[in-house]
DNA sequence: TATCCCTATATTGTCGACAATTATGGTAAA
DNA sequence: TTTACCATAATTGTCGACAATATAGGGATA
C-alpha cells in the first residue's frame, strides 16, 4: 500500500477550484451571473459537475443562488469587506489565544525564524512581504490553534472571501510598514505562552488592518466622486 | 405580483432539511455511513437529490466524505465539542458586542421583554426555560449583530452541529439554576450600548456552559468506568 | 495458517435527457 | 405610450443509465 493514500482528486474538485480561482481573481467579475450550461461548455464537464462545484462554492459564501433561478457571484460592496474583518477579528483572535496555549515548542521556533526572515525582506526594503509573507504568518497562527472547526472556517471560506474582495476593490495586500511591528509582538506573545495577550494583539493588528483598508476605501470613492 | 416572493423550496431542500433533523436528533446515528442508494430510497428521491444534500450537510460540518468512498456523518467527541464551544465564544462574543452597537431600542426592548417572561418561567419553576428559551435569548442577539457573516455561521453550521453534540451525548439542555442572572447582565449591558462588557459577558457566559459541559461528560464517563 | 493477488460485487462519479419553472418578447387593450 | 397578458424560449430541477473506483471474498502460494 502507498505510505499515505492521499483522497482521490475527482473532476469535481478540479472544477471547483477553477471556478474559484477564476471568481477570486476577478476573470469571472462580482455580481456576474453563474448559467450552468454556459459554464459546462467552457470548463468541458457535465452540468452535474458544474452544479456541484457551483454547490461548494455557496458554502464558501462566494456564490449566492436561488432555486429555480441560478447562482450569481456575490457581489461586493465596503460593509461586506467590513461585515468579513469583524469575523476575522474574533476568529483569528482565538486562534492567536489557542495558538499560545497549542503550538508545541519546535513549531514556534520555526515562527521566529519566518518572523527573521521576513526581517531581512523589510530591511532590504523589499514588497515581497506585502503578499504572501502576511498570509504566510497568520495560516501558521491559525493551524498552530489546532482547532480543526476554526481552521477550516477561516482556511476554506472567509481567507478567499477576503482575497475576492481585495483583487475586485483594486486593494493591494496589508499595510507594509507597521505590520512587521505587529507580528513581531504577537509572535512575541505566543514565545511567551501569554494567550491573553496573543489574542489581544491579534485583535488589534486586524482592527488596524481593517482601518487601514476603510480608510484606503473611502479614498478611492472621493477619487471617483472628483472625476466625475 | 406576489407581496413577497419568497424562494421556492425544492425536493432537495426538503430533503436536507429531512437528513439534518435525522442526523441531529440521532435517528441517524453519529459516524454512520450514508449510503446514496439507500438514501434515495428511502427518502424516495434520486440520487442526485441525495447527493445534494449530502454536499450541503457537509458545508455544515455534520457529514465528512472522500471521494469515491463516501460520506459519513461526523464522529464526535468530547474534545470536537470543546472546540466548537471555543469558536461560539468567539463568534458569539463578538455578536454581544455588536449587538450592542446595532440593535435598534426597539429590538433591545423587546429583549428585555424576552428577559421578563423567563423570569417569570424560572420564578414558577419551570423548565421551559432550559432548551428554547436559551436558545430564543441567543438568536436574538447573533440576529442583533446585523453581521450577515456571522449569522450564518452561527446559525447555519455551528448550531446544528452543537444540538447532534448535545442529543448524541445525552445532554439535556444547558444550566438551568445561573444562566439566567449571566443573561440578565448581558441584557443590561446591550441596553447600556457598552459594547465591550457586552462581549466580555457573552465569552464568559459560553466559557461557564462549555466547563459545565465538560463536567458533565467526565462524570458520565466515570460512570461508564465504574459499571465495567 | 498467514499473506498476497485476482476476480466479482457494490458504491460513487459523470453524463445526457426530460420535467418543471422562470425569463423573454410580442400582441392587444386601455 | 403604457400596461397586462400570453406563447415561446431559455434555464434550472430531477431522473435513470453508464463509467470509474473502491470494497469483499476466494483461491493460490509460501
Amino acid at each position: 500500500m502507498l505510505p499515505e493514500s492521499e483522497h482521490a482528486i475527482t473532476s469535481t474538485d478540479k472544477t471547483f477550484l477553477l471556478l474559484r480561482k477564476d471568481i477570486v481573481e476577478g476573470v469571472i467579475s462580482s455580481g456576474s451571473k453563474l448559467s450552468e450550461t454556459e459554464l459546462s461548455t467552457n470548463y468541458s464537464v457535465s452540468r452535474a459537475v458544474i452544479r456541484e462545484a457551483i454547490n461548494r462554492l455557496e458554502s464558501c459564501h462566494l456564490v449566492e443562488s436561488k432555486a429555480n433561478v441560478g447562482a450569481r457571484v456575490v457581489s461586493i460592496s465596503t460593509e461586506g469587506l467590513m461585515e468579513l474583518y469583524q469575523v476575522r477579528e474574533a476568529l483569528e483572535g482565538m486562534a492567536a489565544r489557542l495558538a499560545a496555549i497549542n503550538m508545541t515548542d519546535d513549531e514556534i521556533a520555526d515562527l521566529n525564524t519566518l518572523l527573521g526572515t521576513h526581517f531581512q525582506t523589510v530591511k532590504e526594503g523589499q514588497t515581497y512581504y506585502q503578499e504572501a509573507g502576511d498570509l504566510d504568518f497568520h495560516y501558521r497562527i491559525i493551524l498552530g490553534s489546532k482547532n480543526s472547526q476554526l481552521i477550516s472556517i477561516l482556511m476554506d471560506s472567509i481567507y478567499h472571501l477576503i482575497r475576492m474582495y481585495r483583487v475586485q476593490l483594486g486593494m493591494s495586500g496589508p499595510r507594509v510598514t507597521t505590520a512587521f511591528g505587529e507580528h513581531k509582538q504577537i509572535v512575541q506573545a505566543i514565545s511567551n505562552r501569554d494567550a491573553e495577550l496573543a489574542e489581544m494583539l491579534m485583535r488589534r493588528h486586524i482592527l488596524y488592518s481593517k482601518n487601514s483598508l476603510q480608510l484606503k476605501l473611502s479614498g478611492k470613492l472621493q477619487a471617483k466622486m472628483k472625476a466625475l
